[in-house]
DNA sequence: CTATTTCGTCATGGCGGTTTACAAATTAGT
DNA sequence: ACTAATTTGTAAACCGCCATGACGAAATAG
């Protein structure tokens, strides 16, 4: 009973269990699990009113949850109060327990956390270095050191790890375990699962994905209906529809880079013509601002723009309007609610957004798709991992109260 | 207890009823009502081991349906051999009891149908006659005339009609029941809800949605994740993602007509340039095939492409074209299993298709995401809107006993 | 200080699926 | 043809889960 854990892919609430009185349990207990973690210390009584159920039978799931370890009991000492009348106890998710470990293998850096069930980040590291060219194995092997480093500091608080989440730039297969391509890593057709320890349950997905997701969990007021775009080498883009990921057949779905912007353009290595990728992606918007490519390139670049390099600041302009035009088909088949700018794009958002905005709107019949950049930045892919894991905990609570 | 019968729009089975004893009763009745619609004449025990219940919990199951008039057993006659063994006694969806009522209003004809449970057309009529510029008041006073002739038919087969599901040629609001925006009528914020008669649960959808819909219900082997695109002026795509159609924040998800394909062509009355309209909607094909536009347009390209003109096949493979180069961006952001043609653009596939596949392809690095034409043609959205009633249905069996 | 309100829990009950057992209906084998 | 094996459908007893209603506990309002 491991499968259920791998929760970014599947999704939705404690979906699929069976419609027995067993498989009714742990969909309640998973609504009570969210409900006290979307809306802070609750009573037992305002968990009930929120979630239909009665306040004896909320009673009794929020016994056994708190048995497990997953909620836990404020005291006395910190009540709910409402009003008139007794006062409720108040119920918070565990600060113990289970921890998400999510991982990123960047271009330039490895990163590794754990998550506790509130969402607060519990232990963190990150290694500075270029992946670029380098083989999967030795990889793989620095980034197991880093999540042994962290599960350790996590244990040590008091947590367990209940699984581990790897975001890669790159396309990743529909089994969640290996990358089909990473153009910026040169990897292909890589199953990670065989190169990393075996003891955590395992799930691995593109950056922009998981982006989107801690887009999705941890923004505040973000849509359940929106695209979160994010750009190294390639632009890729996540995808949410009515709160869940959109992943396509292969899993390749968020594919922006290879959308048509100029159908007679240059060509593309993926044997298009005119894609995004040849006026937004980095080696064309390096090669346009007339800078060699280097270390920290997207740095590079925030740094000449802010200077008032004509040059670059032209160049972003113009992957603006390149993203404008693209942006517009995908607005256009999906209807968001917003897009956002995450990742390495949200660095560079000051120069990219008055062309992309103005491009967006000109293209629109009435009000045109806000554009906003991700609180999160660079960071939030490694969020959005981590924080899968926790999902899955909440989605299915007795099924970790079985292992823990 | 009406709203969960529109459930072209929510969609998903049982979905979001309460998980208490009641509505996992009400999810279950929904799971043998689809298992049994789905899988034929079934025996008890069959149905059991498919939703992963109990023979005796499914016998009461039944045995509510089947009062419902929802199920009946085909008798000692028609069993359901197994091999070795008592045989089953065979279940079937009823082909009396709720009907679906489905209506279209297209540019050059109304339509009305009937379908039973049991996915049978079993009363249906068809208006000729354009609607080009008619105001809505005495369209729909006759598309009602209409709908009353399907339902006494109907009803002189032992029907009755759970619902009414209007496909039109336009974006329609979030409501389910406004007509935002159809250029082909000139219609504009039209509330259906209050010219159809109120006796009769409403929905209102787009033609391109109904499409995919149907494609999706009734298509053999149609996979869960597709693009059904559809055209008259505008090009509409139904986008199907796991299943389920794919809405967006307004309700105007699948805009494909207005995805830029150069963003520098011709001027669009949606504000953009270059849309995909420009080059391969109704009006572009008729000029650049110099031809006037008349009654029924689409036929007469179909003529003259079939008669070998060839500015009229030149014109369609310019048209194949761009489309290919719109749905190379759907394709890359959405990764569908396929893409499907329907509506008017079923009839023009053979002239069109070559250059679409072969832009696509071209475009697509490895293999290209398969085109098909619908097997339904022009019939796609009346089928799907009826149908869309009928899925009503078998989503809350328990819904519809309430009101038989 | 009392009336009121709200919280959490307990005992009871209804409902729904499971378990177990059994009769009915058919095939396979002798 | 007759028996053994197999599968189906149903009935009775059981268990689990939530609802109902009542109660004591703990606060506020007047």
């Amino acid at each position: 009973m491991t499968a259920p854990l791998h929760e970014a892919r599947p999704a939705g609430p404690g979906r699929a269990l069976p419609d027995t009185q067993q498989g009714m349990r742990r969909r309640n207990l998973a609504r009570v699990m969210h409900t006290v973690s979307a809306a802070g210390p609750l009573s037992r009584a305002a968990v009930a009113s929120r979630i239909g159920l009665t306040r004896a039978a909320v009673s009794t799931l929020v016994d056994e949850l708190i048995r497990s370890g997953l909620l836990e009991e404020l005291g006395p000492e910190r009540p709910v109060r409402v009003g008139r009348g007794r006062p409720g106890s108040a119920l918070a998710v565990s600060g113990r327990g289970p921890a998400g470990i999510g991982a990123e293998v960047g271009v330039d850096h490895l990163a590794v956390c754990a998550v506790d069930l509130r969402g607060q980040v519990r232990a963190r590291i990150v290694r500075h270095g270029s992946n670029r060219g380098r083989s999967p194995a030795p990889v793989v092997k620095e980034l197991t050191r880093l999540v042994r480093h962290v599960v350790a500091e996590a244990e040590r608080e008091g947590l367990w790890p209940a699984g581990l989440a790897v975001a890669v730039p790159g396309l990743v297969a529909g089994d969640g375990r290996t990358v089909v391509r990473a153009p910026n890593l040169d990897w292909h057709d890589t199953d990670l699962g065989s190169l990393l320890p075996a003891e955590l349950p395992l799930t691995v997905d593109n950056e922009a994905n998981f982006g989107a997701l801690a887009e999705l969990w941890l923004g505040e007021g973000t849509p359940r209906d929106f695209l979160h775009v994010s750009a190294e080498i390639g632009i890729g883009a996540g995808v949410v529809v009515d709160g869940r990921l959109l992943r396509g057949k292969r899993g390749f779905a968020g594919e922006l880079g290879h959308v048509p912007v100029r159908p007679d353009g240059p060509a593309c290595a993926c044997g298009g013509r005119g894609c995004l990728e040849q006026y937004a992606g980095e080696e064309a918007v390096l090669r346009a601002a007339g800078l060699e490519p280097g270390e920290d390139r997207v740095g590079l670049l925030a740094a000449r723009a802010t200077e008032g390099d004509e040059d670059v600041r032209r160049a972003l302009r113009d992957a603006g309007e390149a993203l404008g035009v693209a942006l517009t088909g995908a607005v256009n088949l999906l209807d968001p609610e917003s897009v956002v700018l995450g990742g390495a794009l949200a660095g560079l958002a000051p120069w990219l957004l008055p062309s992309l905005r103005s491009e967006l709107a000109g293209r629109t019949a009435g009000p045109a798709c806000p554009v906003s950049v991700s609180r999160f930045g660079p960071e939030g892919p490694l969020l959005g991992a981590a924080h899968s894991v926790v999902r899955a905990v909440l989605d299915d609570p007795a099924a970790v109260a079985e292992r823990s």
